[in-house]
RNA sequence: GGGCGCAUAGCUCAGUUGGCUAGAGCGCACCCCUGAUAAGGGUGAGGUCCGAGGUUCAAAUCCUCGUGCGCCCA
């Protein structure tokens, strides 16, 4: 206990640095964020980078509608590290976020929030409370972004109310036109026959209803397969739920796969014999609904056998074809369903592919038209119900009849029961002008990351049915048709399109709803078909698909100029089948070519066990309020962390797992502008790379390594790696070995000596290439640390504008980093037979120690005794010669040396010095060279 | 029900074209230090490579069939 124990440990180089231990990220990263916005680093960013090779990440756009959630948060920080990552490397890579504003979930939100007052309002008045709804969530959705550190032109985003990006959506229309791909045809939507509107999915609600259930024999025409011939007629038994749409039967379908039987059986009612046909699998429980126990099968065949046989509709004079359909299965009915393109969805596919006429012989209000036979005109569906089912009765067609409770569509505004009934829909045709082959080819030369996204669109896009491009909504880009108010064909060419187009692009698309139909007809307009010269506004909207799938017109190519193609599209899996498909199918048919060379996909944010978020299950994270809690950069961070190809686990615990993992790197970066003096009077240009020692070329060495790694994953968008690489490296090679073996160096030697240059100008190289490493990833803890940089002229103001480092091949020496193998593995024995000292209460610390290694190859080993003294932190390493030993052995004792106050090392040569008598020598040169 | 994916320590990831006893970091346990201190260091324990078959001298790796989970359809 000497007293002047204390005066030693001021003479010591101790870390001081202003870079706090706490991140206090959710109060720092404002502050960042708004000096960024104050200097409009983006703008800078957009200065510094100009004439350099352009790569544009072209976002797509998240719907205007709520807080934004983990996936737009994984989505947004992703493209976030490819654009700044992109930067980084020297490319130009501006990024302009969008949103997608129009569609049914705000006006739905705005309807209902009306009430009734809905009813009595114009399209303009509600089209007017849609963009106030929709601005809303892009302001704050944005705020949210924001605060996440993503980089991006912020003040001036694309929106799709934008009248200039409404204008670029009329003109892709114009093109595909002008090529021919836009039709109208009919096809079947959902209709409330009360409010006479169509309705969307959204809008339904599913209620349980009673609804009439009968089996109806309908008579075939055709032979049937060999197996069935007998004199006798044959039938195929049908059932449906829905009589009223038996006026619209075109075909009967059945899956190629089934069984089906053919039966003779005798109806106890009548007595008389009947063969029909129906599902094997099906034909006990069909026999006894009418109790029938008379019943033989005459055969079999399979599903396929049945095709294109032909039957008689029970009422109508008409032939129809028997069908094939996937969709047909035997959990009730016959194994046969009745079809009817006009009246179902799967019954429209499947007319599509038989190329069936869709007939729908029922008007706005679901009375039947003169289409229907006579007996039925002006009749309301449901009510004629019974009139069918009694006609069938009595033409001896209805086999047996019931009523059936079953989940049956409800209009959400009404609440009555909804039909399905054909319109005239506007289409793109996808096999006109062979669109589909087209874009496959396009698909081809795509670069799709990871590679199987390829076969995904492209099942999607063969199998792919026409694009019903209309909607009869309000909130949306309207199509401009004009109708023939003479005969009802509508007016939509490529000239007219682009008439609007230009109207669209000064006026914005409420044009179409506030103008007059006089004053936007283009002058000169006659219809096409009867000459007439008086049109009417046509009321649907375009596909929200159609809108954002053409923001390649609106952002790329004209509007942001961003340029054609874009280099990468990123978003979720769910956007195959979305936005890169509506993309590629309106770029291809409008220009011919895939409007992007890349397109990365992630999967979706599950929780901890694997399993999708969801509010109901109570297993969501809150993205805003894990920001607020935690900060950006650790997110950000936790993102990095995981290959986002496949799905991406998150929970409260992981987060705080990476709060520890930002922790170590933050202290990282501490100690090394600790032992810096934050630069204070400390240039590392001025260390002459001669004075290096040994371990810190090695150093330089591994550094390279890390740059290499690194800047190799930011390149193939492997952030996980760039993650792994960095973390681990901080961990093992530099707090655990480096750093800590450099402390005898830096806090002992001389403040301005040789040895602590040396040592300090590995540290700022360090500390330099960290920094931008990190950057893309922790923006602001990055920036924070770039502060602390001495400003120079090779400093830019925002380590925002700066490049990523390049590895220094001076510091590659591939013989001594073998060596360097061989060290670390005695290392690591050394440490293990130390810990057996330590645990057996013989040392604390390894400084205490003396290590005697002893080996059959002393020449390996002498020449490194010092560095394996220093690599261990240990006082003294002896090595001894056996040549017996094929191994390196390594034995531990306790030095017999003092402790030197200073350093705390035990050496010999304490005691020599009569000044200092508790010091030794390398510590009292010190003193003395200070003092 | 169909299409496309994924599955290796508690967590995040490595594991060329099949080839020693399946690795790393974190976390965990125990220990040390107290001059990076709401820090730092050391040692150690953790694996039915989702399961079952198959191919092969040899399978985490190739094939088949399952199971679980996700996305997209129906």
């Amino acid at each position: 206990m000497s007293t002047n124990a204390k005066p030693y440990k001021d003479t010591l180089n101790l870390p001081v640095t202003r870079f706090d231990m706490k991140a206090n990220l959710t109060v720092r990263e404002p502050q960042f964020q708004a000096r960024w916005r104050e200097q409009d680093l983006y703008g800078a960013i957009r200065k510094a980078r100009s004439g350099r090779p352009r790569k544009v990440l072209h976002d797509g756009p998240p719907y205007a509608n709520g807080e934004i959630h983990m996936g737009h948060l994984l989505n947004k920080v992703l493209k976030d590290f490819v654009v700044r990552s992109l930067t980084m490397r020297g490319f130009d890579s501006p990024y302009v976020p969008g949103w997608d504003c129009h569609g049914l979930p705000i006006e739905h939100k705005v309807v209902k929030d009306l009430g009734s007052k809905a009813a009595s309002m114009s399209h303009t008045e509600i089209r007017e409370l849609c963009k106030k709804e929709a601005l809303k969530w892009v302001d704050l959705q944005r705020t949210q972004f924001r605060r996440l550190g993503i980089e991006g032109d912020w003040e001036n985003p694309y929106l799709t109310l934008d009248p200039r990006y409404e204008a670029g959506i009329v003109d892709v229309l114009s093109d595909l036109l002008e090529r021919g791909y836009v039709f109208r045809q009919l096809k079947p939507i959902h209709w409330c026959m009360t409010d006479r509107t169509a309705l969307a999915e959204a809008e339904l609600e599913y209620k349980e209803s009673k609804t009439p259930s009968i089996f109806v024999n309908f008579r075939l025409t055709s032979t049937p397969p060999d197996n069935l011939k007998t004199d006798a007629p044959w039938h195929v038994m049908i059932w449906t739920t829905t009589p009223w749409t038996l006026p619209a039967n075109v075909a009967i379908a059945v899956h190629p796969e089934l069984d089906y039987s053919g039966i003779r059986y005798v109806d106890p009612r009548s007595g008389q014999e009947h063969q029909t046909i129906l599902a094997s699998e099906l034909v006990g429980k069909v026999m006894s609904l009418q109790s029938v126990t008379d019943f033989k099968e005459i055969g079999r065949c399979k599903g396929r056998d049945l095709e294109n046989l032909q039957y008689e509709h029970p009422f109508i004079k008409r032939r129809s074809p028997i069908v094939l359909a996937d969709y047909v299965s035997v959990d009730d009915g016959t194994g046969l369903v009745h079809t009817a393109p006009g009246h179902g969805a799967e019954d429209y596919q499947t007319g599509r592919r038989y190329q069936l006429p869709t007939l729908s012989p029922v008007d706005a209000s679901g009375r039947f038209t003169s289409e229907a036979p006579e007996w039925l005109l002006g009749k309301q569906v449901f009510a004629a119900n019974p009139e069918i089912i009694e006609r069938l009765k009595t033409s001896g067609h209805l086999y047996h009849e019931l009523l059936l409770e079953h989940s049956y569509p409800h209009c959400w505004r009404c609440k009555k029961p909804i039909i399905f009934r054909a319109t005239e829909q506007w289409f793109v045709g996808v096999d006109h002008n062979d669109l589909r082959g087209q874009t496959l080819r396009a698909i081809e030369e795509v670069q799709w990351l990871p590679a199987w996204g390829r076969n995904r669109i492209e099942a999607m896009v063969s199998q792919r049915p026409d694009w019903c491009i209309s909607r009869q909504r309000s909130w949306g880009v309207p199509i401009p048709a004009l109708g023939c108010t003479a005969c009802g064909m509508q007016l939509l060419t490529a000239e007219t399109a682009r008439h609007f187009r230009d109207l669209f692009r000064k006026e914005g698309a409420d044009a179409w709803y506030t103008s007059p139909v006089e004053s936007l007809v283009p002058s000169g307009s006659k219809c096409p078909k009867c000459g007439g010269a008086e049109f009417q506004k046509e009321g649907d909207i375009l596909d929200v698909w159609f809108e954002s799938g053409s923001s390649h017109r609106g952002v790329l190519s004209q509007g942001f100029e961003l340029g054609y193609p874009a280099f990468m599209y990123l978003e979720g899996s769910d956007q195959h089948r979305g936005w890169f498909q509506s993309s590629i199918l309106t770029a291809v048919g409008s220009n011919g070519q895939a409007p992007f060379e890349t397109v990365l996909t992630h999967g979706f944010v599950v929780d901890d066990k694997g399993e999708k978020m969801s509010k109901s299950v109570g297993n969501t994270i809150s993205a805003v309020k894990a920001t607020e809690q935690y900060g950006a950069d650790i997110l950000r961070l936790y993102v990095a962390s995981m290959d986002y190809a496949d799905d991406v686990r998150m929970s409260e615990r992981g987060i705080k797992e990476m709060s520890e993992a930002y922790r170590k790197i933050r202290n990282t970066f501490r100690y090394l502008l600790g032992n810096l003096g934050d630069y204070a009077e400390f240039d590392p240009q001025s260390v002459d790379p001669a004075s290096l020692q040994e371990i810190d070329l090695w150093m330089l060495g591994q550094l390279n390594h890390v740059v290499d790694d690194v800047m190799a994953g930011y390149e193939k968008f492997e952030f996980y790696r760039v993650h792994q690489r960095i973390y681990q490296f901080c961990s093992v090679e530099l707090s655990s070995f480096y750093l800590d073996v450099l402390k005898d160096r830096l806090y002992a030697e001389l403040p301005d000596g040789p040895e602590r240059r040396a040592a300090r100008f590995v540290l700022a190289r360090l500390h330099d290439v960290f920094t931008r490493l990190v950057a893309p990833i922790m923006p602001h803890t990055a920036e924070e640390s770039w502060d602390f940089l001495p400003a120079g002229p090779h400093k830019p103001e925002s380590i925002h504008l700066a490049e990523f480092p390049k590895s220094d091949p001076r510091w590659n020496e591939p013989e001594r980093d073998a060596r360097w193998v061989e060290l670390m593995d005695l290392r690591a024995k050394v440490l293990a037979a130390l810990e057996g000292f330590r645990k057996a209460k013989q040392i604390g610390s390894a400084q205490e120690a003396v290590v005697t290694i002893t080996t059959n190859r002393p020449d390996r080993w002498t020449p490194d005794r010092d560095l394996l003294n220093t690599i261990c932190i240990v006082s003294d390493v002896r090595i001894v010669e056996d040549p017996q030993d094929s191994e390196e052995s390594v034995a531990v004792s306790k030095s017999t040396s003092p402790k030197c106050e200073r350093c705390w090392n035990y050496r010999s040569s304490v005691g020599q010095s009569a000044e200092h008598p508790t010091l030794c020598d390398r510590c009292v040169r010190v003193i003395e060279a200070t003092s």
